[in-house]
DNA sequence: CGGGCGAATGACTACGTATGCAACAATAAG
DNA sequence: CTTATTGTTGCATACGTAGTCATTCGCCCG
């Protein structure tokens, strides 16, 4: 059916070889050939089948990228900023959510072993197995915001203890005392370190943080708003809340309009990410910014570099992005509670 | 370096072809020699080699996905429902975005030429040429909410006619009068359906349409927001405005924020499509939804059945959804004019 | 007890392309 | 006019797997 490169061969009264040569740019085909080729080559439809390229070049010129839900901006500005940097390369990139693929991901190596050149994980979810299983087969692996025991894997980092810091401080300096946590689950790395950090730095200012104004759960705008307003009806809520994302932010903010609160004047609330929307005018959200774009360029380059020949043993590359503040309207002062400056 | 189906067959003590049966769950092997061979299948670490498994069985087992920009909740939904139903069929879906590829489609063409076995077109987008030139070389397409001259297409579509009808008589039935429209790229013949009943509607009612109240733009939070604020700063502005989908009319809502103005009581707003954040308190958005997971899910089997075999020249399907109108707080009564039922 | 039959497996080839190597033509140098 | 050289092209092969056909073996039935 479809027309193969034999096909234009006989057609442009050249040999296959030519004819793969042409397509492919070979400086060694002379113009007139090239052009004699590419001019049949349109005419008959032909297009080069992959499968047959990527099994005698042994290269499919593509790369994984697992995600855990693009529901969430967070993920879709990752996927964006790889793909720019994959294009850039001519590589193509073959995007998979393990949404379904809660527990094992041992389905998650099915799909991608063998089809790919690297995968990049931005997915914090599945479990550690899919990463490892496939470095050990000689996958190149890129790990975005995702600590792995098991060294050897290339890794770009947000610094998310230093996102803890400077939400406690901004929050601190705001004049709250009775702050709020919603966070994500505790069995990733990035929440527990950037807890740790936000507790710390609240008990050196002399207000350590209350255990019942902690929540945690996924990174969704059901938990956010479900669990502020939780948080907000107890008989002593916090005057601020620090989310897991912006996303988990935002359904805090609908939780308090639906309980007839002011953001900011009645409830600070901080969100993390910085995503697009935290921007809108609606949002106004204040929110720990981390370079979401490019942190995933530099996934992409990562990649590209081991499979274009980068031994895997060569020393595991670490790149850690810095976290910064970013001022909006969604906090403000703490109106209950007399300003007193804790610190030391 | 990485072990093909002839290690395992060596290892295991049985032939190439065997390995391949039990990998696949041929029944024609026996249960025995299918676990020996999935063990040292999976000690050693075997992938089968997808572009091997392809190039021999003539299927990708992968369907290309093409949608414009995945910022925009619309297409994220109907990603997820082709996802759902190819992966319930074993068939993998590969994604693309036609942001890059703005004018000519032909590097589509070449991204998914010969890599998958269908095409389902979702972006609104890339010119026509693409879906043309795949379909001419015989691959099966199937377009979502989109109209292209030529015939032979599996089309999946919503009624956006009876959108514009349904957001018309909604907003006449509140009272407005006098009613601003964003609407998308009137190259798209789904925007231009809407507009011409929706117009045709409100004709009917005896209140035929200000063309100084229209704007025209991308569906971006950027348009609904710009736009928005050009209409509202008139001298006589709108009461209400129905947006190019639910992303613009939060840019719209936005913009009224910022000009101080209450929605729904000074200005009502309408979207389109009733994406999930349309439903968040802070938006409440009133919109005309479109199933968007039904439609993926129906395009999805669709390019599946040709797939598996339904001629080419059978038939091209054609089905069409129902649009319906979900009240929200958005919209409100018109408080400036008097009611006036012109109704005839 | 032998012929035949079915179940299980093995040998072999083709899928469409990239690529090393040989062949060839054209040109330049001797 | 011969030989070396450079630049183009053709030939042949291998990539890893699926599937066709052939083979083996055990078993049932006549």
């Amino acid at each position: 059916m479809a027309p193969t490169s034999r096909d234009i061969a006989r057609e442009a009264g050249v040999s296959q070889s030519t004819v793969s040569r042409a397509m492919r740019g070979d400086a060694r085909v002379t113009v007139e050939t090239r052009h004699r080729v590419a001019e049949v080559a349109d005419r008959l439809g032909y297009m080069p089948n992959r499968s047959a390229q990527s099994l005698k070049s042994r290269r499919s010129q593509t790369v994984g990228v697992v995600v855990a839900d693009l529901r969430n901006p967070y993920f879709l500005e990752i996927v964006d900023g790889i793909q720019d940097e994959l294009n850039l390369a001519g590589y193509r990139s073959f995007l998979v959510t393990d949404r379904l693929d809660f527990g094992r991901g041992t389905e998650l190596v099915d799909v991608l072993g063998g089809s790919v050149d690297g995968v990049i994980f931005a997915s914090s979810r599945s479990a550690d197995e899919a990463p490892i299983r496939l470095a050990s087969r000689g996958m190149p692996v890129v790990l975005i915001n995702r600590e792995i025991e098991r060294q050897g894997f290339d890794r770009v980092l947000s610094d998310y203890g230093m996102g803890g810091i400077l939400a406690a401080r901004h929050l601190h300096e705001l004049g709250h005392r009775r702050i709020g946590l919603i966070t994500g689950p505790s069995s990733l790395a990035v929440f527990r370190d950037r807890e740790r950090e936000f507790r710390r730095v609240l008990a050196e200012f002399g207000t350590p943080f209350d255990e019942r104004l902690r929540r945690e759960g996924l990174y969704t705008h059901q938990v956010g708003s479900q669990w502020c307003a939780d948080l907000m009806r107890r008989p002593d809520p916090p005057t601020a809340i620090f989310c897991a994302d912006d996303v988990v932010a935002f359904g805090a903010l609908d939780a308090a309009l639906q309980l007839g609160l002011r953001v900011s004047d009645d409830l600070s609330l901080m969100g993390y990410d910085d995503i697009e929307m935290a921007a809108w005018e609606m949002f106004s959200l204040t929110t720990i910014r981390q370079p979401m774009g490019d942190m995933a360029r530099e996934a992409a380059r990562l990649v590209l570099q081991r499979i274009g020949g980068l031994a895997m043993d060569e020393e595991p590359q670490r790149r850690v992005y810095a976290a910064s503040l970013v001022r909006r309207a969604s906090t403000g002062p703490a109106k209950t509670e007399p300003l007193d400056d804790g610190s030391t």
